[in-house]
DNA sequence: GGAATATAGTTCTAATACGAACTATATTTA
DNA sequence: TAAATATAGTTCGTATTAGAACTATATTCC
């Protein structure tokens, strides 16, 4: 059975994404901040500065939950946003001066608590593990599901 | 930089079970549910039932979420809880005939939405995929993270 | 047997998550 | 260049997420 390997395969997926967040999560918050909010002040960091398209890009957090984690890192005095030159449509993010030395503070922390983690794999295997992970979101992003339209009856 | 790799590693993880969850749930959302309810009525479908604890165990949703994702699930009348017998802290979930009819019509139905995903992997890959998964979770789980308070000499 | 402790499930709060609708500005097309 | 279309970001509604406090019942230990 194909499709039970498979599952037991996403499964596993599922447990490793959760499991990071969790071991990540725990010395995220005691930093004060959420996770989503410790990925935005760490892909802002020694920055210039950048739109909130870009910074979903790179953190994968959608533009309507992104509204809401800035306001409230603005809030907190770690950032601010101004319009872009360019297009009138966009505002760049940046942090502030405060929430650039947060950054320099936190981040060598976090890195240093996944220490551990890090020094569990060699160079080899972490590179295996990120090419099949590749082949993987790849088959994601580009197969389409079968159509099967099976409308509930209502 | 191993941080650098090992940081590349988990991106690709994290998006992968974005990929995965975005795949499924597109299937998910047109039968009218959401993925957590699609989740609970899969591990329910031709059982006879189970606690929250083991419901929460299959699916990776915990127990906080558990109880309103079983209320609305509930509401809907796709299952009941009864309490157990052997343990009166514990309760029973089960699907309604009702439930059981509606699992038997969409979980065929998922699966194959999910077939053009499933034969793109041989057995082989597979398989090395979850055993490479699996040695990861263990080490998100056993591991610790490094402890950056610095606790005054005594 | 009774106190201490552990466990099952609910409730609570704050913060995401996600799609859809919406406003304002850019870009493309005819 | 005016109309059609696309894009950036916000707002909204519903559901999920995590942890912590809480109630009720089980289990353990002396």
């Amino acid at each position: 059975m194909r499709e039970k390997r498979f599952l037991m395969m996403v499964r596993e997926l599922m447990e490793c994404a959760r499991g990071f967040e969790r071991y990540s999560a725990a010395h995220v918050r005691e930093l004060g901040l959420t996770p989503a909010q410790f990925d935005i002040i760490a892909t802002l960091g020694n920055t210039q500065g950048m739109s909130c398209k870009e910074l979903g890009e790179k953190t994968l957090i959608t533009k309507g939950t992104m509204t809401g984690v800035l306001d409230r890192l603005e809030a907190k005095g770690m950032l601010n946003r101004h319009p872009c030159a360019d297009d009138g449509r966009s505002w760049i993010t940046k942090l502030t001066p405060e929430g650039q030395a947060f950054f320099e503070q936190i981040f060598p922390a976090h890195m240093h608590s996944l220490r551990p983690l890090v020094e569990h794999f060699g160079n080899d295997q972490l590179d295996a593990m990120r090419a099949q992970l590749q082949q993987l979101r790849t088959a994601f992003e580009t197969i389409q599901p079968a159509d099967i339209k099976i409308r509930s009856a209502r």
